[in-house]
DNA sequence: CAATCCGATGGTAGCGCTGTCAATAATTGT
DNA sequence: ACAATTATTGACAGCGCTACCATCGGATTG
């Protein structure tokens, strides 16, 4: 296979039909639709193809047919092991298909993200995946002129352009706040950083579930617009524990600040979860493999991107998901660090 | 701009050549080659684009012109942070300028990258990134046969397919080595996974320095194919520790394994670095936060990202690097974790 | 001042494929 | 058995752009 295309480098679809004896046409139909062919014929093209190794133009099919097999991709960051994750997950089920996917990146801009909107526009992608539901109202009106399958991934809500999969940042925060609450603790901090508008609804959800306790306090909570990292969760700590001492207890909007906390009370001697119990969220890896291990939020990204490219790729062929949106879901997963004081085994925690 | 776009949706370069009171062939020079034109035209031309939103269309040039505009990037990994790292460099430095980025994933199988390469000779590129230097036979002759610029990157070798840029990693290993060395360490271990060929390297590295220094021993040796995770660091060390209880190091070839370790020895009370130095290559960010910290090695990925495209970018266009290879070096850094045992401050290490 | 050159511009002819619709062959119903 | 229908197939035209070469002033030269 693929002999002779590097004798000459000329295979077009007409060498194809001229070997099959059949008319460039028919040729073409082998790909776009080759149910709609005898089966004879069918097989002569198919041996045809493989035996001149031929190669579609795709430039001259977008041309010709006016679409194209390119599928966006939006996301706000190439870094985040939570993006990583679902474009892993569109990667890998996009494979065999015919699409190809295009990766933008807005770092977390919805100006960036409008900007990169109007030039997939212009490409008259066959699909596309963005990212949230906090678009400008330019974008908004840019997706749905796009005259495409479009799916928005990482959470639900009303209204979606088109499709939607993700889950609800609001009750997965309320369901660890509930958790830390019924380990008895009372006095929970709020750690935020990069406050974009998944982390705003899971603040949302902290403050409501505390609200609803009675156990708000502005004083536990402490946020920064500064990307995350591991070691501004440890600075951010710090913050909280010299604004409000007597916390028994953090949520922090990742894991990568709950780590950094963990370190900090390392540092400072304060024994999780004996002390202080820490609530991460993501799931990442070293949730569970941390001393003391993170209870955490696990959230099901690489499904989610498996999930938004099959419906972005079944709406293009015209097989529309029964419901448009699909929530995911969420799962605390609740290890060493926030356990009840009472349930821990001394040297369970930290080096001791 | 954009107004009319909207109304009919079909603007073409003659629409724009019209208005421009020019010929469609100098409103396409306009794109491609704007100097050639006189300032008047150019002027005209300029703001007959403006004033229709004009957008080109991608397939008609590319069909036209027998080039596209695509730079593809292979890589083995989308949720290893190093190449999340890279991938940022690349894409930060190719936004601005006409190509756009490509992606795929060869999930480290180097046949899948061969199948990989194939599809993108198809697509005709512009120019291509690739990972590493250990390419098949047949992918060779690909990369060869591709006629436009190919870059290697993340390690640099002899006979670069065109341009490479990376570092040594055996080099990068051996400065690990003869640092913990250096501290007095004499029983070092190596934990590897996923060993591809770069984590080969590494391997060299260590094996040639062990040797150097005659303290090379089998058992000081753990490795395996399954990729890494941190919790591997644990179980790897666990294996090592049950192989040769007499270990005062551990050399990681990744922070991950390291991160592993370190838990793990919080876990079985091992002191770090009193009972055992630790470590890890990447620099990735936990590192620096880790309580101890954790020495690794830096390798500067997003510098890599940024030079790979560039040089990329300026073959395409005619301007080809005066040296085809550039070694980007690495940086030992030293931490907590492998400092000499009498150095260490009884109280800087562990939660203590 | 004719011969030459050069920079700026335009005309012509496709690039390789597919949409549309017509034409033909195969099949069915009554 | 013959019209009506349905599966297959093909002819034609053109998608929007650029390569290639021709053209045409005007500047340069001897």
């Amino acid at each position: 296979m693929g002999r002779k295309q590097t004798k000459s480098g000329k295979i077009r679809l007409t060498e194809v039909a001229k070997l099959a004896g059949v008319s460039p046409i028919t040729a073409s139909r082998f790909f776009r639709n080759p149910e709609a062919l005898s089966l004879s014929k069918r097989e002569r093209v198919d041996s045809a193809v493989k035996e001149l190794g031929y190669v579609p133009n795709l430039a001259a099919r977008a041309l010709a047919s006016h679409r194209t097999e390119v599928i966006g991709v939006v996301i706000p960051s190439l870094t985040n092991n939570v993006f990583a994750d679902v474009l892993r997950g569109i990667y890998d089920s996009s494979e065999g298909s015919r699409y190809t996917i295009q990766l933008a990146n807005t770092r977390y801009s919805i100006l960036q993200e409008e900007k990169l909107l109007r030039l997939f526009r212009a490409q008259k992608p066959a699909g596309l995946i963005v990212t949230g539901i906090n678009q400008t109202a330019e974008s908004r009106t840019i997706l749905e002129s796009m005259n495409c399958p479009v799916t928005q991934i990482m959470e639900i809500g009303d209204s979606p352009v088109d499709m939607m999969v993700g889950f609800s940042h609001y009750d997965a925060a309320s369901a660890a706040i509930s958790h830390i609450l019924e380990q008895g603790r009372r006095r929970i901090g709020f750690l935020g950083a990069r406050m974009d508008p998944r982390v705003q609804r899971r603040f949302e959800g902290y403050r409501d579930a505390m609200k609803a306790a009675s156990l708000f306090d502005p004083n536990l909570i402490v946020t920064t617009s500064v990307p995350t990292t591991i070691t501004l969760g440890g600075t951010l700590f710090a913050d909280l524990l010299a604004q409000t001492p007597d916390i028994d207890a953090v949520f922090c909007v990742n894991d990568d600040l709950a780590l950094g906390v963990l370190f900090e009370c390392q540092r400072r001697q304060i024994s999780i979860p004996g002390d202080l119990a820490i609530v991460g969220f993501n799931d990442l890896e070293f949730t569970a493999a941390a001393v003391p291990s993170i209870t955490s939020v696990r959230t099901n990204r690489y499904e989610m991107g498996r999930h938004a490219i099959t419906m972005v790729i079944d709406a293009i062929e015209g097989r529309r998901p029964q419901t448009p949106v699909l929530d995911l879901g969420f799962q605390l997963v609740v290890r060493e660090s926030s356990m009840r004081q009472s349930t821990v085994m001394a040297g369970s925690v930290g080096i001791d």
